[in-house]
DNA sequence: TCGAACCTTGACGGATCCTTGACGCCGCTT
DNA sequence: AAGCGGCGTCAAGGATCCGTCAAGGTTCGA
């Protein structure tokens, strides 16, 4: 269930907003002012925001800040001012996108239907994957129980495959993340890392278990 | 450097946002219809889209449809009709935000920033379908619970189709989308690879219940 | 200065994939 | 009944991609 938490100060706009959401099968949470919002995000991560402008105490544009420093939450901006330059400092400040009142129901909706769209990029950092006897620590960049030297860039080739277990990576999205823009014609690294990796970490090189090519396509951490 | 394709058939508009976005480092495409654009975007892909609504030929709003089977890449719609059902079409058909005409300048380049803030997800779009025992997945390109193995051009086509679950596609949009112009003629290719995919994935590849042929017309997903 | 570890680059055989043509089946028309 | 076009199937070739190896080139510390 998608979670969306709103804010607003004024109780018969909060109300229309609930209802309507709701009628569409999203779980709401409710804030009437910035610090509670945060509160409320903080404890139960929302999966979007909506967020008006005319807030009592803390501004609302402080809420996106605070809120921009530990979380990606789309936020989507609802306003009685049109001006641009208000636009320019939601927006700077973080916010996803700005709907100015009056606004139309069916409007919003759309807006939160595509915020919500986008990929969600909840992806955390680190973590560890088995691979035949070893198993991989990112955080930390070790290998245990059998210390394996992995140079630098296999630890960040292995740091791309491994965050996206059992999907594939293009090989263009590897070389992109590793190397930077500008090599993403260069296959043969990847090839000669690759060799590398499994010659390490596979419990047999030839016949790859858990660092998989996909002909044409890719390559494939499986679990 | 950030790469942004404009489209507009107005030359003064397009003119007054190149100059604006150049002037703020960006790279800047420019095309000034609907089919010329996508053929651009194919070419070289931006990282963000400014599309004007009213095209000749080619309606805006395919135009983003057309985009988001391949691509993920941020659009911003500019429109001069101000009207809610509007919004929400093009939105729903994929966009990213929707600007009316006359806008701010300033606003526009916020709205650009708001857009390209989020993580770069050049991936392909995802969704998922269920063919016989399988269950495919877009995203990952991976197929479940039993592991199949799929070509790089056998997932084009899938992704193609099962973009429009249900909706014919005529063998020549299949051909123009997965080989690109020029191969429109080539419908054997089609019978070649359609064939593939239903013994890979159908249940009975004789006969099929889920890649099926409208004689005549092209194929169709169903799910 | 030297050496070691690492990164780049090229070449080659093998595996995989794409293209192409041929053949037969089916439904429709003549 | 014969002809025709669209479709499914199959196999062979050519093109492309991948695994492997080895030889420089670079960086960094001893």
């Amino acid at each position: 269930m998608t979670r969306v938490l709103i804010v607003d100060d004024e109780p018969q706009m909060l109300r229309a907003l609930q209802i309507n959401l709701e009628a569409r099968q999203y779980t709401v949470a409710t804030a009437q002012d910035g610090s509670r919002a945060l509160d409320e995000a903080a404890a139960f991560p929302p999966d979007a925001v909506i967020l008006d402008l005319g807030l009592p105490g803390l501004d609302g544009t402080e809420v996106i800040r605070a809120l921009r420093v530990w979380s990606a939450v789309p936020v989507i901006v609802l306003s009685g001012r049109s001006g641009a330059t208000d636009k320019v400092i939601a927006l700077d400040a973080g916010a996803d996108d700005y709907v100015t009142k009056p606004f139309s129901m069916n409007e919003l909706l759309a807006r939160l239907r595509a915020v919500l769209r986008r990929p969600a990029s909840d992806e955390p950092i680190g973590g560890s994957a088995v691979i035949g006897d070893h198993t991989v620590d990112l955080a930390g960049c070790t290998v245990r129980p059998v210390p394996v030297r992995l140079t630098p860039t296999e630890w960040r080739i292995l740091t791309v495959l491994v965050q996206h277990p059992g999907r594939l990576v293009t090989g263009r999205q590897l070389l992109l993340d590793v190397w930077g823009p500008g090599h993403e014609r260069k296959t043969n690294y990847l090839r000669v890392y690759l060799a590398g990796l499994r010659r390490k970490l596979e419990r047999d090189p030839a016949h790859p278990r858990h660092l998989l090519t996909e002909p044409g396509m890719g390559y494939r951490f499986e679990p």
